[in-house]
DNA sequence: ATTACTGCAAAATATTTGCACGTTG
DNA sequence: CAACGTGCAAATATTTTGCAGTAAT
């Protein structure tokens, strides 16, 4: 968490940008947060948390800045609703196999996986920089009891 | 393309919805529309073909229609504005490589990469039915000229 | 005839921006 | 104290929905 707040303010200052409060609790918090959040559940966490005020517009502000610093990356891609992200910081690489029907999320890594995007990237000639791999199907236990999706 | 409309036909029959002269132009166009296109830009190709007032809201409504149908898919997750499909039908599977400086885009295929796919989506006991793959990174032409985005 | 389809305008959702005031370095 | 950050409200952008009239089976 220091660390990770460390590193943020580097990016920060880097653009001659400041730390402020509400800066560093936005941090904490989406640090801290277990699982995958919209911008909405990271700011009702920092309600709940008595950073009373803190608003929308500055959440907003606030995530692209944590991205670049590596605090948080984007993830579940194929939600028709807004961005959702992560904590990322000295956290592995994974990618997200998503249960189609109950919502369930599995996150899982293949060193082979990311050898081979190298590998096709390099067959076309790009110097890659990142990669959204989502897999999408239904766990066992939705096609056990084959129920409806979850509300 | 006919085959592409019967099966339209078809996937219109089997839940009680009409083939209308609009929901059929629709179709035809986003069928032999080249590339990626928004809502908006298979609207104004229609306007353009002389399909007057084919609305947006009407395309919003047939667009998942086509989707249901395999006739388009989804396509470029990675852009902040709204959702990209492209014709699907009887179109060989394949992912993107996009350039994150110019935004070209290359089309690639890899049964390796379906079969490694399979297997994590088995290893956790999924059923895999979709997935979603792009690689993001800079293209040999943009890192020779070192050129900044385009606009 | 019956049921669905369409355009329109308004609503819902998600995100961005201008501005006046407060805070940070 | 100069420059940046914040809340707020209004603006954007995208997609959805209710309705009244039109078209398809």
């Amino acid at each position: 968490m220091d660390r990770a707040l460390e590193r943020f303010r580097g990016v920060l200052r880097d653009r001659s940008l400041k730390m402020s409060k509400v800066r560093e609790s936005i941090a904490r918090t989406a640090l801290a947060y277990e699982g995958h959040f919209s911008v909405d559940d990271l700011l009702n966490v920092l309600h709940e948390r008595g950073v009373r005020d803190a608003h929308m517009a500055t959440v907003y502000r606030a995530v692209p800045l944590l991205v670049d610093a590596g605090l948080i990356q984007p993830a579940l891609v194929s939600k028709s609703d807004g961005q959702r992200y992560e904590a990322a910081f000295e956290r592995e690489h994974h990618d997200h196999l998503v249960c189609t029907n109950c919502g369930r999320v599995v996150e899982y890594q293949s060193e082979t996986l990311e050898a081979l995007q190298r590998e096709i990237a390099k067959r076309y000639d790009f110097e890659l920089d990142d990669h959204v791999h989502e897999l999408r199907g239904r766990c066992k236990e939705c096609r056990r009891t084959n129920s409806g999706p979850r509300s």
